[in-house]
DNA sequence: CTGAAAGCGCTTACAG
DNA sequence: CTGAAAGCGCTTACAG
């Protein structure tokens, strides 16, 4: 009955080569042992003589599950999301997991429907990793994530979620925040400027929290027109930085930058170089990720370390133990050369900035 | 008989909901045509109330496609590579399919079985990248492509192949590195030194043949004492770089380099630095690949941009398509300002070097 | 230690 | 325009 018409060879071929049932086929194939050594042999030659390689698509039939687990992740191109996806994979992996990834923005044009999307293909899971949208984005995004976890696990990630009912790693922006400002300050710095971020963003609120946090620790006023808005890529830190420095006097510059990552630092590196301000003699960077490149900028950039691999190794074991908690996740700051103590200010200046 | 014991509501579900046969839900669920509007009307409403989901599995099962394919890819670290992939997977998208991601390195260590990891998936295909491999995994690789192409369409990437069975698309690394080399003699350079590659590999043996027969070309011989093997990273590059210069007479140093890939560039400049070479006045540098950060390396580096995107996008359309020839990428020599004229040369040294 | 039968959730001819 | 039946290639109780 189970001819090889179409050229598939299946459980029956084998069965019928070795001249018993598809039953104790599958057995060998799951490696059961209870069945005899002879029998197993000549199963195993029929297995080899014909190439077979069991289907995975009907085994995963019954057994209802595909162990392929799905990462929605922004932009692979920024090395900050491939240290994420290598943390996530890796971890998958060592599970026996594989990993599907779907790359954010083009979920945004394929209509965003992240159920279907998500869905139509063969997940055991789905971590998802989602940046700014725009509020009806981030509504069908919402009802996207509700249909979805009807269907499957799902483990939200990087940014702490206004959303309580899914569990989540993300990280604690504003605390991370005032650390930075700390270190600044600590280097005397008074005029910090923050380069970076989208103003209506919900995760760079919570930076901008930490931000006027740390400088009022400090003793500082809050100056809105050092927090610079824009995208996340170095052109847009370099645009962002160039256009302050243009547009006031030199006495009235920053003395230091905290960049929302370490593209927008290395951008602004470029923007400092093109005013003439050495780096961090003049003007202090910082940034923040901490990518391959940061140690090899001139001079190598001082920032934070997000643990990106953990990040995503800690969210695949919370989709695989099926847990429903939102935690922390850790981050260290990397001391390098680009900040340096705020020699430059005069004290007339700082008098200015004090008010 | 289909009861949801097991909470999965199935099309007999929808069927029963809407009083009709699982054919009928079945169709309006392929969207043919063939159903009465009333009928595609209670259909479409069951299916919402009971937020029914057709299953990709049973789906996948009967018609023999899952839309799905999967890529190996060696380290996304590299943004080189994440080019590649985010060329490939939107090529991907743009035709229906979904694209899983096998990181190459991981590969490896589970013992390399590239035809049980991706045949245990449910691919339609497969794009395989390779880096170089020991001899003994290169046999293990090639017995597992074999077993691979039995059970689907693969098509080769990034190299040429020793394999003339596969579809490839591959650049031409030694007329990529001829090219190199003659811009770098037609800025007057003699001693170009070329940092970075493993001596044993193919494809950087291709690359060797087009350095030596670019020098030739030049009436340059070749030194061997300027090859500096090595790995891919930026640490890389430094460290052969840094090598060679406290190993030689300043007035034996390269004026020039070129680099395996904008990583050990990056690495060399930073060598350069380190010995108190300006780049380009007292050595010029030249990458490969134009990854994002090249431009804001100071100062932003000459690079060939390798078109990594069109690279991906091609071996998804050979692997859809189904075609078997094997073809050239293209590429293009990026100009920026790590690469000068070489007037730090005395004539005594060209001399020297002429032998 | 081995096998016959039912079932996983769909799609696909085939009838009407 | 609609439905009954077979089949996709396995696994899983259930018998023996």
């Amino acid at each position: 009955m189970n001819r090889d018409a179409k050229g598939t060879i299946t459980i029956y071929d084998v069965a019928r080569a070795a001249g018993v049932s598809i039953t104790t086929v599958s057995r060998v194939l799951r490696g059961e042992s209870n069945v005899s050594a002879s029998t197993r042999a000549q199963v195993q030659s029929a297995i080899e003589g014909l190439h077979f390689r069991p289907s995975a698509l009907a085994r995963s039939m019954t057994s209802k599950r595909t162990n392929t687990l799905g990462i929605v992740l922004p932009k692979l191109l920024n090395p900050h999301y491939a240290r994420v996806f290598t943390g996530a994979s890796e971890e998958a992996q060592r599970n026996g997991y594989a990993m599907t990834l779907f790359p954010f923005t083009s979920l945004i044009e394929s209509d965003f429907d992240l159920a279907t999307l998500l869905e139509e293909r063969f997940l055991d899971g789905a971590v998802i990793l989602v940046e700014y949208l725009e509020p009806l984005q981030q509504e069908k995004l919402i009802s996207s994530l509700t249909a979805l976890k009807r269907h499957m696990p799902v483990v939200l990630i990087g940014r702490k979620p206004d959303l309580t009912a899914y569990p989540a790693v993300y990280h604690n922006m504003a605390q991370l925040m005032r650390a930075c400002v700390a270190y600044l300050t600590g280097l005397k710095h008074k005029r910090i400027a923050f380069v970076g971020g989208i103003e209506a963003d919900r995760d760079d609120i919570r930076r901008d929290v930490g931000y006027v946090e740390g400088l009022s620790l400090a003793g500082i006023d809050y100056d809105p027109s050092l927090r610079l808005y824009g995208g996340g890529t170095a052109q847009d830190g370099e645009q962002a930085l160039n256009r302050l420095l243009d547009t006031r006097p030199p006495t009235q510059w920053p003395t230091a930058v905290i960049a929302l990552n370490d593209l927008v630092a290395m951008g602004c590196m470029a923007a400092a170089k093109k005013h003439g301000l050495n780096v961090p003699g003049q003007l202090s960077v910082m940034g923040c990720d901490n990518l391959f490149f940061s140690p090899y900028l001139d001079p190598p950039l001082t920032t934070v370390d997000c643990r990106q691999e953990s990040l995503g190794a800690r969210a695949v074991q919370l989709l695989l133990a099926g847990e429903t908690c939102q935690e922390e996740a850790e981050w260290e700051i990397i001391v390098r050369a680009s900040c340096a103590g705020a020699e430059r200010q005069t004290s007339d200046e700082v008098h200015k900035n004090a008010r």
